[in-house]
DNA sequence: GTCTATATGCCGATAGAC
DNA sequence: GTCTATCGGCATATAGAC
């Protein structure tokens, strides 16, 4: 990750991450951080700059407008969501099951909104706020991690792991709803990640339907 | 729309609805319409004055700043929702399914929040937006709205319509995600609002996964 | 690369005439 | 109840010194 350019010359190669974050790096971090907690309009390019020990007009030096700053951050959000989703679903056994894929998928995209990084959750966050040219040039970044999830399940369909009669790019925006949504409720102190993720893909799998036969019963503890 | 103000004294009443919305009538219906499109902080009062056609002070006969009028269009965008939910879920047969009441509940949310006010849209997109203090305001009067369909899940569930095992709180909250953020992608050109209610409430009741048994099957003609 | 200083403009809100 | 006029403030962005 991250840019690290210049440093060519010299090129310390001690703590080789979280080193010398330059400046242009650590204003779009500071951006994110900042949009994700106050908002697109109410953060201003002072606040970014007095967090970065800086003042507001060297911003200019780096940065063109704000909208270039907020464009960059939306596109790092999704960008690093997509590639962890991808490692992760990537490193599945072959032949995994519909409801362990979406409890890896669902739970590593929740992990990066709502834990790792400031970029993901600001982007979810401000989405519906950034000036309109901003928000379509950052569309077809989007819509490819949509269609990769689509891929996805469209995989497990074919496999016979999914019903007939579903719109899957309907299902993969209700899915879409219900994790990022997340950020307007999730607690960390309340309940582990894990278990919000394994609710989410229980749900999703099998549906909030008691079952007649004992295939899907997720007891299997005769008890009844 | 225009003036129409002035008719105190007379007072004819014909067209008892959609009549002389007064002043601050119209304010409210017009912030509602320029919050869901523009967002909190873009909508200006002077914009908001403009589409009544007034000035921005004389907003301010009506209203004692803008967070009184962002807050009671939050307040009427969950009230009205909330009243058609539960009109329409009162109106079902006793012992109306657990498919059932959720395509009706989940059509009804959709059709407020898609179709018909700007007050639920305009809620759903600058909740986040908001200072602080009007949100924790509004927090009650959302929160009762959520243990609403809480409770309607419980009553389905003690009649064995729900497996065991799900925590209905965190299943309520993705719902609420997965129906609110298709304010992000719902084309009403592209297909019906019912399909797409109906197809939530499918998910929600059975799940994506293809079942050994025949009970859930949504497609009995016999084919393979 | 970062600074100071400032141009330019719009915002929410208020005062007082009508 | 709505107007005009304006206050005080803060925003983005720019110019030029260091």
């Amino acid at each position: 990750m991250a840019t690290l350019s210049k440093r060519t010359a010299t090129a310390s190669p001690d703590t080789p991450e979280a080193v010398a974050p330059d400046s242009r790096q650590m204003i779009l971090e500071t951006a994110a951080r900042l949009f994700r907690r106050d908002g697109y309009a109410a953060t201003t390019l002072r606040a970014i700059a007095a967090d970065c020990d800086m003042k507001a007009g060297s911003i200019y030096y780096h940065f063109a407008s704000k909208d270039v700053i907020v464009a960059e951050v939306l596109d790092i959000g999704v960008r690093r969501v997509f590639d962890a989703v991808k490692q992760a679903v990537d490193a599945l056994p072959p032949g995994t099951g519909l409801a362990d894929t979406l409890r890896c998928a669902i739970e590593t995209h929740l992990r990066a909104l709502l834990l790792a990084h400031d970029f993901t959750s600001a982007n979810i966050r401000i989405l519906g706020q950034v000036p309109l040219p901003v928000r379509e040039a950052h569309r077809a970044l989007r819509r490819r991690y949509e269609r990769y999830w689509v891929t996805l399940l469209e995989g497990l369909r074919q496999r016979g792991e999914i019903r007939a009669g579903s719109d899957l790019n309907r299902t993969v925006f209700f899915l879409f709803g219900a994790m990022n949504w997340a950020t307007e409720w999730y607690d960390e102190r309340k309940s582990p990640l894990a278990v919000v993720a394994s609710e989410l893909a229980d749900l999703v799998a099998h549906g909030l339907h008691s079952h007649d036969n004992t295939t899907g019963q997720p007891k299997p503890t005769g008890l009844t």
